[in-house]
DNA sequence: ACACCAAAAGTTGTCAACAATTTTGCTATA
DNA sequence: TATAGCAAAATTGTTGACAACTTTTGGTGT
């Protein structure tokens, strides 16, 4: 029984037999790239060691992990919290995915296993549907889930490695620096960019991509800094 | 006093106020790319608390942090090794490499800060003078390093750090799988390259990283998988 | 009513002892 | 002498208790 809405169990699903650290990153992975785990949210070690029915030791080496990979932030005596990216960093995990994935998806355009076709194929009808009976929470995390196939259709495991941390974090940037319409959901433009990779148009595949990201990075307001925490009476209008 | 050749405080520097993991990481990243640390070396915890004059649960946090890189193999009960890539393994990092270093390396020609060229260069006069002095160690450091400040030269600390893992872990394939002849030295490809970016000849900057790349995997001696355990005899030619 | 301070509760960081597993070295036997 | 088996030693994995720190709570005085 999810004990609130933020719960990282909320699906309840069974847990495997064992649990180890993977697991545990690997369920924070989805939790963020579904929204379901807001930025700056708590991860109390009491509440996870229930809620996965491990030892603190497993949920602490989970953490770390993630704090390593930029999901998570550790603050010493405090605990953990999910990250919650400046514009500064916002910028940077755009900017490196606007330079990685284009040379990622040119290379995938010009040589793809026919599987790997087939499952981005699959993967756009997913996203067709989710939009058709207005899944929102799923559209999200198919979006995003997109760019990790295509790393992952290069047949390289290093690559969609790096993107998938990448893209996790932008989910987290999307949250916090999205604007209402909703940019961050293209509509045709993965099915468009699958189109140019069918081709083995290596060159509109690469500018297609970057195009794709820029037009996400700027639906996004990364204009005003973060106040900091002294800067509330600025927020509210009071000096 | 070192107790041994392989020794990660051989240098003997004075340790700093507080060891934390990524110092200790810092450190056996250092010990790798020098080849100081061999692959499959075992790293006790022991030794490394001695070492680092630190509890094991630090120690065992590092090792978490680098074997989730990469850069270090746990295994169950037996403790953490430095990672002795297979043939395959190897294959996979050049590739992401290639996929990856002439983007970056493209960007970096477009619009390089100039204090980063000036730091390109300084280093390319390092490479030569230890090439000069026959400076062995140093050479193979400086040779992987260039690659690592190239993607700092972006100015973007997600893409360096990528890359540091990558570069870091061929500098172990290259031990195991290099060839006696120092084909993973060449001798002045990176002042050639250092020259496109200068000019801002990003295609031809992207090209040459490329080639670069594609001149040291083809100066590596992957044909004959690796023997499993069991093929012991074959190596020894009983049978 | 408000600011300030002190105690208490709760959470995280660290350490040491213990359990589990592997490795090593010895002994008996063929 | 070589080998299998077994016991001892060493190393890793885990747990629980305690210390350090933070946050909350409650009270006191102005």
């Amino acid at each position: 029984m999810p004990t609130d809405s933020t719960s990282i169990e909320t699906a309840n699903k069974a847990l495997p037999d064992q649990v180890d650290e993977a697991y545990i990153v690997e369920r924070i992975y989805s939790a963020v790239m579904e929204h379901r785990l807001p930025p700056a949210q708590k991860l109390s070690e009491l509440k996870l060691c229930e809620a996965f029915g491990v030892g603190r030791m497993r949920v602490r080496h989970a953490l770390l992990l993630l704090s390593d990979q930029g999901i998570v932030e550790l603050e010493a005596n405090r605990g953990a919290f999910v990250a919650s990216p400046s514009p500064k960093e916002a910028n940077e995990v755009f900017d490196a995915r606007m330079v990685l994935e284009p040379a990622i998806a040119r290379r995938v355009a010009i040589e793809t296993p026919p599987e790997y076709l087939a499952m981005l194929k699959q993967h756009i009808s997913l996203e067709d549907e989710a939009r058709k009976y207005s899944r929102g929470a799923d559209l999200i995390r198919l979006s995003g889930e997109f760019h990790v196939k295509v790393a992952l259709a290069s047949g390289n495991l290093i690559l969609r490695r790096v993107i998938r941390e990448l893209v996790t974090r932008s989910s987290l940037i999307v949250g916090l620096f999205g604007a209402s319409n909703h940019m961050d959901c293209p509509d045709g433009e993965h099915s468009e960019l699958l189109g140019a990779i069918e081709r083995g148009d290596a060159d509109t595949t690469a500018s297609l991509m970057f195009e794709h990201l820029k037009k996400i990075k700027d639906g996004l307001d990364l204009a005003p800094p973060r106040p900091k925490e002294g800067d509330l009476k600025d927020i509210l209008g009071l000096r």
